[in-house]
DNA sequence: TGTAATTTTCATTTTTTTTTGAAATAGTTA
DNA sequence: TAACTATTTCAAAAAAAAATGAAAATTACA
């Protein structure tokens, strides 16, 4: 295959993917872009590139920087800033899953705080309790284990581990 | 709090929360009417909580009966069919992680494994060759990861084990 | 089988999200 | 400081996603 066509084939597919994921497909298809490129890129090259416009290319490098997907890189007698990415995918996947717990997570839990006391004793009255301090439960365990995750190596989800509590 | 602005602030966050998680807001939301309430309800009666067309319903319960989250009740002498949430937020968690390895994890796997070989030995295609392998390792360990926690228990992930490996 | 209730489908409309592009701002060099 | 280059902002336009509602299909019961 053609490395062109490989590439295209590539950023469509991860732009793709980033959009079930919080991260916009133009997002998604700069930090594919950045990914595959062995040089920084300016944000000049990333809107010829992937043929969009440039306040489109800045608001979005701008966003990969702020999930820490995306670095700025000072060319030394450049005028322009070049961007890179985060190419190790377990630290991509660790960003993704801070920036997306601050996201939705913390706001649920606030949520379920103000909620979880309601007037009256009816049976839907029990039943909404009920739930609300079983999703509290449960996120307040998610809440600790992203938070584990995030500090821990890829080893402790992916490895070998696995093989110790066999 | 009155029971009912309980019911609408969680179902209205239970709804955002679903937006991210492929999950439309209308979907969510109905799987939010339905977690908190003791008696499985009817289309009809989902239309009328949610003031929603009953179009609308009804592609939504099917969608979140496709996706594991919402079962079909046939009550006796009743003709309506209705429908009541799935509760057991680990059961919640383990559906929606198996639909979204379908959806999202297996059209890139098919990807990486088209694009891994492209031509010429250019730095470009060099980096492109070694980030679509990376990737493809990546993906790999992640999809047997998910496997082994769609068929764990909750506290394998959660639970206790951690103190295992401390 | 005929009738009415219920469910499903889908073209059109509405809403939401994303992109553009032009103006404003900031930064660099001579 | 002037002239130019680069970056940012944001209102308006475009595109994408979701909802409506009416018609069609299905189902249940007399």
């Amino acid at each position: 295959m053609e490395l062109q066509e490989g590439k295209d084939r590539f950023i469509q597919s991860w732009g793709t993917l980033g959009s079930s994921w919080g991260i916009n497909r133009t997002m998604a298809q700069i930090h594919a872009l950045l990914l595959i490129s062995p040089e920084s890129l300016s944000a000049e090259q990333i809107r010829d590139e992937l043929k969009i416009s440039m306040g489109n290319a800045n608001m979005n490098v701008r966003a990969l920087i702020d999930w820490g997907l995306v670095y700025k890189e000072l060319k030394p007698g450049h005028r322009k800033e070049y961007f890179k990415a985060e190419k190790d995918m377990w630290e991509v996947v660790k960003k993704v899953i801070i920036q997306r717990k601050k996201k939705e997570l913390e706001p649920l839990t606030r949520v379920l705080n103000d909620v979880s006391n309601v007037d009256g004793d009816s049976p839907a009255a029990e039943e909404f309790e009920k739930v609300i301090r079983d999703i509290k439960v449960f996120s307040s365990k998610a809440d600790s284990t992203l938070d584990r995750i995030t500090n821990a190596d890829s080893n402790w989800l992916f490895g070998s581990f696995i093989s110790m509590i066999k």
